[in-house]
RNA sequence: GGGUCCGUAGCGUAGCCAGGAUAUCGCGGUGGUCUUCGGAACCACAGAUCGAGGGAUCGAAGCCCUCCGGGCCCGCCA
């Protein structure tokens, strides 16, 4: 969506939220201080947020049920980590870091990007949750508790939503509270506390910041809030919360209208996929991923395999493109042939990912059309043409009127793209034009073509289809390869 | 139980919101195209009572109702 947006002149800045605080850092702090996992993970293959939350968090939860006093030091951690205890704040802070680096790198593989990184305990140490508390009772928005299950709890009402707890009796706020002022931030209500620093350089070369705590006055300060429109991208199992958070909105300032929740459907894995995992789903179709039971595939092992099937097939049809270029052309196929399959279909429905269909580069697919438009470059570059201005008026066939009435149809689907936040329009696009090309191809001879009039004209509706290609497939993030 | 979303060939999906004629595409299957403009391609065939039933409509996969089946949400977890 950032994509599309920025690309119809929509000024977007993309932010990622940071969980930095809570329950599953103290989990890990109890690994790392009173289990004695090693700082670095023994297999240096292993990434250190793989190695966090895929080996210390599974085994720390598992011990728990062993030795329930591991609990009560989980506990004495988080007390010290929200009382902003030095040492152990710095020490978490240094593997949250670590853990943050490493996920980055792999959303920057799959060509993500963000404009500000803003952390969950930066909410807190800012002051910004306590004043949003005191905003919060003053206006009556939420009550407190004086009888019933919850007594002593901070609740809010919501009318169709039923009551949600946003402050515990022990006075900490809950995982939904702390998204309330991030929501105020957005579209304006509060004023932005935060100071920024440049955490560093992103793959696009664009800059990439974060909030911080440490004062840095004299520096000159990017603006990032508040936006006239805000989109919440986030599964939608969490529409609920959503909704209670608009509803909480819209008590402060009718501005809830500006604040939106963009959701989508998490992916799961097909019941085959789950099995080769050890998992036996007695008919079911699809099994939700669970870190902690070990039931996953992580993005990266995905890419490597398609990156290999990639590089293979690039070395079998290709033999002159090597080294780094080989390495670039299969590492843009694998993307390709990942984002493709994730946006294709409707937002909101769930993905049932299956490793075997997934690794399929035919058909259907993202090198599907990088390799239509690799088609078009080889023609255009054999015909040495240096201009189009080929005449359609040439051209007959009911293929080529095809062609061009779909290319025409470039920015009603743009627009509906846009209007309805549905990227899989433009993906769906890309993909009918890349098949009448084939089809084209197929059919009618274009630099063979022995009336001069005629092939100028196929050569320049060539030069419109790569154009048209070029710009939808970056669209979706992917990346045109003129070889493959 | 309440809320919400979904059910389209063996599998995965488009179309549904803004109702029109033989329901889209891919995978898989079968059979073809090929002295190649690069076969990651193209063509053909087989495969669907659009979950079931009812309703309004000249007309329903689509809209309304009922039922059946399934997912998700309904934590002082995040």
């Amino acid at each position: 969506m950032y994509r599309i947006l920025k690309n119809t002149n929509h000024d977007v800045t993309v932010l990622n939220y940071v969980d930095d605080s809570g329950l599953q850092v103290a989990d890990i702090l109890v690994g790392f201080l009173y289990l004695k996992f090693p700082l670095k993970p023994a297999n240096s293959n292993i990434k250190f947020d793989i190695y966090c939350g895929n080996e210390i968090y599974v085994k720390v939860n598992e011990l728990y049920e062993k030795d329930p006093s591991l609990i009560e030091k989980r506990k004495s951690l988080l007390n010290k980590l929200e009382e902003g205890d030095s040492e152990i704040t710095s020490f978490a802070s240094e593997i949250t870091t670590k853990v943050l680096k490493d996920q980055l790198k792999t959303c920057w593989r799959m060509k993500a990007r963000y404009d500000l990184l803003n952390f969950e305990s930066h909410i807190i140490s800012s002051k910004l949750w306590e004043k949003t508390f005191e905003k919060m009772r003053n206006e009556n928005i939420i009550i407190k508790e004086t009888e019933g299950e919850n007594i002593g709890c901070w609740v809010f009402d919501s009318d169709d939503e039923g009551s949600k707890i946003i402050v515990r009796s022990d006075g900490t706020a809950t995982y939904i509270a702390k998204d309330i002022p991030y929501a105020l931030l957005k579209v304006g209500t509060i004023e932005d506390p935060f100071i920024y620093q440049v955490f560093m350089k992103q793959w696009d070369d664009t800059t990439l910041w974060i909030s911080t705590i440490d004062n840095l006055k004299d520096t000159t300060q990017p603006f990032f809030f508040p936006a006239e429109n805000s989109i919440t991208v986030i599964d939608n199992r969490q529409t609920r919360l959503q909704k209670i958070i608009k509803e909480i909105l819209n008590k402060f300032e009718s501005k809830s209208n500006r604040y939106m929740h963009l959701a989508y459907g998490p992916v799961l894995l097909s019941s085959r996929t789950a099995k080769t995992l050890g998992i036996n789903p007695e008919n079911v179709k699809s099994v939700q991923m669970s870190g902690r039971k070990g039931i996953y595939v992580d993005a990266d092992f995905v890419l490597d395999t398609l990156y290999g099937k990639a590089k293979e097939e690039t070395m079998k049809r290709n033999p002159e493109i090597t080294g780094k270029d080989l390495e670039r052309t299969s590492e843009e196929i694998a993307i390709s042939a990942m984002r493709y399959s994730l946006i294709k279909n409707d937002l909101e429905k769930e993905i049932k990912f299956d490793m075997i269909d997934s690794l399929s580069l035919d058909g259907n697919s993202g090198p599907y059309l990088q390799y239509a438009y690799a088609r078009c470059c080889r023609l255009i570059e054999k015909s040495n043409a240096k201009s189009f201005s080929g005449d359609v008026s040439h051209l007959s066939d009911r293929i080529e009127f095809r062609l061009i009435k779909h290319l025409s149809k470039y920015a009603i689907v743009i627009e509906d793209a846009t209007k309805n936040m549905e990227p899989k329009l433009i993906a769906q696009y890309a993909y009918e034009l890349a098949t009448l090309f084939n089809l084209f191809y197929e059919k009618l001879p274009i630099l063979k073509e022995s009336d001069a009039d005629i092939s100028d004209a196929r050569i320049s509706l060539v030069e419109a289809i790569r154009k048209m290609l070029e710009i939808n497939i970056s669209l979706v993030g992917i990346t045109p390869l003129e070889r493959m």
